[in-house]
DNA sequence: GGGAACACTGTCATTTTTATCAGGATATGA
DNA sequence: TCATATCCTGATAAAAATGACAGTGTTCCC
């Protein structure tokens, strides 16, 4: 089953469409697009695409158009990236947001359900960690465990450091041997753990 | 301007029916999951909502609904995951995908117009440049530029190296003391630069 | 106590949209 | 050559959906 030139077309106004508008075309919408004399033109082009899977059809609704696979596709989290984090967090006050980061969850390996914000990296305390200046670092708020990259608050500002337990006492460690090691854990408050970075052409590297 | 219970729960319908069918309710719907008596409560709760900014309607229209913050985030791009890429990329042939990473444009710097796919990073021998084993990176098919991190097809496969231009020559080297230095570039075909990297929880680090 | 936003009922006109029936013309493969 | 798919016209019925008008209470704030 292969897609005709013009089914092609007619796919490309779909999508053009429902990109800007939100909504997907009418059949009527889609007949005065192509120059159609008869909205019927538009109706079996439709059947077509639906026969061939493209499109999913809702019969008996207005606008009821689906691309087949946008459905497959993973759902996507909204992920708030956010510069630095106030110490008072977590109790109901959202601290301002300086953007977000869209990610499907498969590719991220994160839970829709889970508690999640993305950090931008500022520094190289965690270089041997691969973690560079200007990363996103997506943060999830759980408990942390053994050798977890972990986001703790430190005089106010939000840090990475690895986690580190040993028979008795836990530490956050540098992954950098010009940052200071071992910071008890204790006085600490760790905010999450880091499951995902993100690195743009744009994040300066 | 607060969003009530009420109005919350409008919301919330709104946006589970279309997750679910990939279209807006039409005001009859609302009015039957709702349990109105009447159509017309469904319209003024969609101009209250609409007042507030929470979504968008295009009058005259039949499910002509749209959430505002839907179109503010920015465009979605899918980029398809090879493994490997044949020898004959470029040639029309699409290369079997394993999946699909799906970032907004923003976060990841590049555009929606470009030739992107992404790869999954095997081995470490880009291990200082801070991309790990099973990191996905996203290569964009162009002209490298001096120092850029590229894709290149080494006996039959695909591999990252660093693109290191001289007075003379082009060179590809790799980012680990343990892998040969220095390959003449004009032997190789370089499929494109590396413009992004997604590192996510089930890529193992 | 008055105004305003909220959360509805009930009715009705109009537009928007789907859907189907009956064709015509032109390819393309068995 | 016959069947089948493509890509259309033209007309018409029916359904889906919006939109507007006139009300009824309630709550909350000034």
């Amino acid at each position: 089953m292969k897609i005709t030139a013009r089914q092609q077309e007619i796919i490309d106004f779909l999508q053009s469409e429902h990109r800007q508008t939100g909504i997907m075309p009418s059949t009527r919408e889609i007949q005065e697009h192509f120059g159609f004399a008869s909205q019927t033109a538009a109706v079996s082009h439709l059947k077509a695409l639906e026969k061939k899977g493209i499109i999913t059809r809702l019969e008996g609704k207005a606008r009821g158009l689906r691309f087949t696979d946008t459905l497959a596709r993973e759902p996507i989290i909204d992920i708030p990236i956010y510069g630095a984090i106030p110490a008072g967090y977590g109790d109901d006050t959202t601290p301002e947001s300086e953007g977000c980061l869209s990610v499907d969850v498969n590719s991220m390996g994160v839970s829709a359900s889970a508690k999640t914000y993305a950090l931008r990296v500022r520094g190289d305390s965690m270089i041997n960690a691969h973690i560079m200046d200007g990363d996103h670092v997506v943060i999830e708020q759980k408990e942390p465990r053994n050798h977890d990259v972990v986001a703790a608050l430190i005089d106010g500002e939000t840090t990475l450091k690895r986690y580190v337990k040993d028979s008795k006492k836990c530490f956050l460690r540098a992954e950098n041997p010009n940052y200071p090691d071992l910071i008890p854990a204790q006085e600490l408050m760790i905010q999450g753990v880091m499951v995902g970075l993100v690195r743009g052409s744009n994040g300066g590297w």
